[in-house]
DNA sequence: TGGCATGAGGTCTTATTAGACCTCGGTATT
DNA sequence: AATACCGAGGTCTAATAAGACCTCATGCCA
């Protein structure tokens, strides 16, 4: 029961942390060593499949080397 | 089986939540009018019992009136 | 052609969030 | 004393994140 509005956000942070990633020429699996999150997540994390965590969130800033702020620095829909 | 290290991680960000409600003078009861979460849940997460997700963090900052991101803006712990 | 890395996506279990509601002890305020 | 608000914390269900693992089609390159 996912409204249409959240999925339009995860979308947008998904987007934004596949930006993120190929920034630093890393591909899924390269990130998924620096931050213990299984590549397949991060792929299902890119398309907005998953609302993430805040602690799976600063794993991920983590492994992309950035201020877990700055993962939500993404443009919100609406 | 939540580590020593994201329990940390956790507080600091529950407390800094609590820091923001409280700089705005709203109570548990009154953000959670403004955000849709309820009053109980608020106060799990500023003690760091909940691992919330980037929605719910969403929400959070639309009560808080501030731009999401901010919401990440504690020093960390480590 | 064979080998290798890639992104995407499936499967399964377990742990936990989400969400809604209620209760309680403390602290005013009247 | 009665009322009202406060933070804290308990209860229950349903949905889903976490985590680990596997498969597959594609593209690239020796």
């Amino acid at each position: 029961m996912i409204s249409k509005k959240d999925k339009a956000i995860l979308l947008k942070f998904g987007a934004h942390v596949k930006q993120l990633r190929e920034d630093r020429g890393l591909s899924l699996r390269e990130l998924s060593y620096g931050c213990n999150i299984d590549n397949s997540k991060i792929s299902k994390i890119e398309q907005g499949m998953i609302n993430v965590t805040v602690l799976t969130l600063v794993e991920l800033a983590t492994g992309l080397d950035i201020s877990p702020n700055e993962l939500l620095n993404f443009r919100r829909p609406g």
